[in-house]
DNA sequence: TATAAGATAGACAGACCAGTCTTTTTTAGT
DNA sequence: ACTAAAAAAGACTGGTCTGTCTATCTTATA
């Protein structure tokens, strides 16, 4: 195994258990026999499971977040730009192996006093506001403040649980769904263009 | 311990725990400690740690939709009855032992295989979704069968966010805004009365 | 009072848990 | 080729897990 990558290799593989088993159900001797390593050299790389988890949480998130970055500007009005999250996360669901959303999987696993990992969680789920609020200020001419809060808040909050019922129910239609209701969020609002 | 309480007082013990700490992180024995009963007289009742499970997901929502069905009623009017969902969560949330959604909370635990607990979940969102389904036939004149699930599925999708948004943020503002946006939905309705 | 069912304590099985440590082997850079 | 770090294998600690089982005691009803 080539040092340079074992990080990495580590924080897949137990990243996908996490995702798919649950982080209580996984464990250290699962990661390890997957990744074909040895216990020593996970623990050189990481302190402890929690700290995997961290890594697993950040990786999802970044890659997340700079898809969706990529995947905004692609749309041709200011319309689309401002629901394409919800066209992105019907990419997600249709690729396979969708779990629902990582960050609110494992915070559901967590006991209460575990303000690490929802240190991380709460972090996360604030930059995707933050940056729905910037498409929202890109895409809609004159908006105040408690405008741009308000609707971006909206779509946050349709795009959460799209993400989740669509997991739960097994079908995407929480997606359609969501994404057909938005458009009342900024109905009377002035798009760009 | 009177026998005809022992049954219910497990699943009082257990789905305290289960929705605090987590039902892969509670176990048997933490349970019969806490009930104070022998670890014999648990198994007399249940099979498995799952069916207790069970019983306590089937407890907490039929608790949670026979209070909703004595809410919502006392609202005075067509639109505060369609909102008055919101009213209860934010009534749970300040109850305290807030947690968020116990069925979200097992459902993100679960390994994919478990088909039992699943179809519990799924049957109780369904029967939640239709229930709202009634709140929007009852107060909108005139409505179409697309209409009616249109809107009460927004609501439910609404409702589902701002109950496991309130619990990851440690705020009360997704109900908030849920509740401020869920009257878009049905602006362009005739609300009886 | 006899009977049956419910409840008790706690040993036990067999597996798994996170994390530490020692020893040996491999690898990479100089 | 030498050195130092990385990785390997796996024993080990001290604990937890679900579920089974035995054997005894209590309670309610007939």
């Amino acid at each position: 195994m080539k040092k340079t990558n074992i990080k990495q290799h580590i924080i897949d593989i137990a990243g996908k258990l996490f995702y798919v088993n649950g982080y209580n159900a996984t464990g250290i001797n699962e990661i390890i026999a997957k990744s074909e390593i040895a216990k020593a050299t996970l623990y050189h790389h990481f302190k402890s499971k929690e700290d995997i988890c961290v890594a697993y949480l950040e990786q999802r998130h970044n890659q997340f977040i700079s898809d969706l970055k990529e995947f905004v500007p692609n749309a041709n009005s200011s319309r689309q730009q401002l629901l394409s999250i919800f066209d992105y996360l019907r990419e997600l669901y249709r690729k396979g192996d969708f779990h629902g959303c990582w960050g609110i999987k494992t915070l559901a696993e967590l006991p209460p006093k575990n303000q690490k990992i929802l240190n991380v969680i709460q972090r996360q789920k604030k930059e995707l506001l933050l940056f729905l609020g910037e498409i929202v200020g890109d895409n809609i001419a004159n908006i105040s403040i408690a405008e741009t809060e308000k609707i971006s808040g909206g779509i946050y909050l349709l795009y959460e649980s799209a993400i989740t019922e669509s997991h739960l129910h097994k079908n995407d239609w929480p997606i359609y769904l969501a994404k057909s209701i938005a458009p009342s969020l900024f109905a009377e609002s002035k798009l760009i263009q």
